[in-house]
Formats: structure tokens, C-alpha cells, sequence
DNA sequence: CATTACTTTCTGAATTTACTGAAACTTGAA
DNA sequence: TTCAAGTTTCAGTAAATTCAGAAAGTAATG
């Protein structure tokens, strides 16, 4: 079963952006065929889907499971295994939001931490360091804040998402609010 | 004037970062260059600093420029042009941001806003659709909340950040209070 | 308009990354 | 234990990216 003209369309601009994602062209059009298929697709429909081979299918399967973006499926009496997105649109978000700041952010933080705690030795270090720690500090409160955001409930998400503009004024009033107290 | 070993050691770090932030190895080494140096630099200083050529230096400043992490500053009664950070860490984080959501998120909405303008066609382009539609919610509210923090003032800014998992109870709060209107 | 001081563009070489297809491996059933 | 259906690994190759250095361009100055 191919894919219609609107549908390939899709699964191709997935892997054009693929590497903008964090991953490699096959792997995105992966991603994007297994997310608009009803049905859990083997590794074989895969190659055949995109016209790739099958040892390329078998890596990109195993990356995305690295991901934790796909899961397999088994069929009673079939001993293929079948394919298809670990969960809803917005937990697959989630963990490419996550796996990046791994990859993106982790590392850098834990390289300024230990710049940070020498003693600067002269006039060009220390300049040096206090950028260092405005950027450690930014890295910081965004690596905080985006853990406090997994932490809420989707409705809960969904609500502070939808506020909008609406959140400067939220803010000012437990400014009041809290003051009081 | 070279590098001491610890700033060095964070330049470098920035190059094999560099890919993973959007740009190429080169270019966030002179991005991290020029963020710890607190004069500006010209483009043969960046291209001994760095040990690389004076054109791959050239090339590089386009593309700082194109970002708008990178200005030019000039020296009375000298030609040449002086390279600095374009703001505060905070400034240069937000247009890489901003610059990344335009080449990660926006060619992706555009194509699914195309695509959900059509009729689907059968079963399976209707499914196809229908997920297609999550991942345009998904990205439209993402857009529209980045964009409103970009309008927060920096104190406001601050304040929301530093809320942490307070952020759960002043929404429970706006809630009972406007109800009641 | 020629010179000087500088910047940008371009080409091909080097490096890195991605992909194929074949061989090796795994697993369950007979 | 052997076979068959399936999966994974890997060596070699293809493609894409990055870079140095040379050539071309530009603009101020005398």
C-alpha cells in the first residue's frame, strides 16, 4: 500500500526537517510515516514506504526507540514486529524537547559549572567568567522552568497556554496577592 | 594575544556545540570567541585566535550577522572593522531562539496549513489529518506562547520564571478569581 | 588612476555523515 | 537440530558538509 500524493508530501517535508529536529533525513520520514499510519507498520513496510533499504530501517528503528518515541506491537501467531508512535502528539513533543536539552544544554552546563568554581587569574578571565555565568545562569532557570512545565497537568498546561497575553496580568496579581501576606 | 587555557577550553566547547545549536562548528567557536572577549575583535584577530582562514572567517561573520548574534563597530581613523557581541546573553539566546522556531517550526506549520485545507479524500487521509491537525495546535500554541514571552518585560521576565512550581497554584488561583466575575 | 589595506567569493580537497546490501545473527517451530 | 522468518551489524560507497587558500572585489587615499 503506498502513500497518497498528500500524505507523501508530508512524510518527505518530515525528513527535510529531520535534521533541524535533532535526527537524520530517514529517521524524520520514519517519524512522520509511522505518525499519519492508523496501523502499526513492520520494518518492511517501512523500506517499502520509503524506498529504503532495510538495514537503514533497522537503525533508524533502533534511534527512535533511543528516543523513546516508537513501541512495538506484536501480533498473536505473527512473529513480525510492528511499529508504531510511542503516544500522543504531545508527549512525542515532550520527548524531543527533552532529549535535546540533553544533548543541547546538559553538556555546556556542566562545562561552565566547573569553569565557574576555578579562580579567574587575571583581568581577561575574569571578564571571561562573568559572561560565563550570565550564560550558566540562563541555561539555569530555562533547564528549571522547562522541568516545572512537565510537571503540570495537561489541563493544567493547557490553561496557562491558552492565557496568552493574559499572563503578564496573572503575574502582577499574585504580586498583589502575595504581597499582602 | 592567545587564549588562556581555561577560555580556550569554553571556545572550543562552543565549536563541538555549535552543530547541535544550529550553526557549524566554526561559527560557534567564534560566537563563543567573541562573548568572552571583552573587546571587539577584527577578522584576521578571530582568524588567529581560532587557527582557521581568513575567508572561513569572512563566511562565518555572514552568518553571525544573518542571526543577528554579531555588530560592527569602527575605529576613528582606522579601516578596519571591529566584531562584538550584537547584546546581553539573554538578547542572543532569544534570537536563536527566535531564529531556530523559524527554520524548525514555521516551513512545518505552512505545510500543514495547506494540507489541512483540503478535503481528505478516504479513510486514510482523514486519519492522516486528523494528526496532522494535533501537530498544528501543538505548534500554533507554542508560537503564540513564545511570542508572548518575547513581549514580557525582562522584570516580568524574571518574576515568572522564578515562580517555579508556584506556576500550578497562580493558575489554580486565576481561575477562582474570574469565575467569580 | 594606481596603490594599499582590507573583505568577499569561489573551487576543489578533506572530512564527516548517511546509506546500501550482504553476511551474521536470533528465535521459535518442526 | 535444522529450517525458515525475521532482525541486526558492518564494510564499503555515496553524498553532503566544511574548510583553506587563491582569486576577485571594494573603497579610501594620494
Amino acid at each position: 500500500m503506498s502513500l497518497s500524493e498528500k500524505n507523501l508530501a508530508f512524510v518527505m517535508h518530515c525528513g527535510e526537517m529531520g535534521s533541524r529536529w535533532g535526527f537524520n533525513r530517514t529517521i524524520g520520514q520514519m517519524c512522520g510515516l509511522l505518525i499519519i499510519t492508523k496501523e502499526p507498520m513492520t520494518a518492511n513496510d517501512i523500506a517499502d514506504a520509503l524506498s529504503i533499504s532495510r538495514g537503514n530501517v533497522s537503525m533508524g528503528i533502533k534511534e527512535l526507540q533511543s528516543w523513546q518515541l516508537i513501541k512495538v506491537h506484536h501480533v498473536p501467531g505473527d512473529r513480525k514486529e510492528y511499529y508504531a508512535p510511542a503516544g500522543e502528539i504531545w508527549d512525542m513533543a515532550n520527548r524531543v524537547f527533552e532529549e535535546r536539552k540533553k544533548r543541547e544544554i546538559d553538556p555546556t552546563l556542566s562545562l561552565l559549572r566547573d569553569n565557574l568554581l576555578d579562580e579567574a587569574s587575571n583581568e581577561e578571565e575574569r571578564y571571561a567568567q562573568k559572561q560565563m555565568g550570565e550564560i550558566h545562569n540562563l541555561l539555569e532557570t530555562v533547564t528549571k522552568w522547562s522541568s516545572e512545565l512537565q510537571r503540570l497537568s495537561p489541563e493544567q498546561l493547557n490553561k496557562l497556554m491558552k492565557l496568552g497575553s493574559g499572563i503578564g496580568k496573572v503575574i502582577d496579581l499574585k504580586d498583589k496577592i502575595f504581597k499582602k501576606e
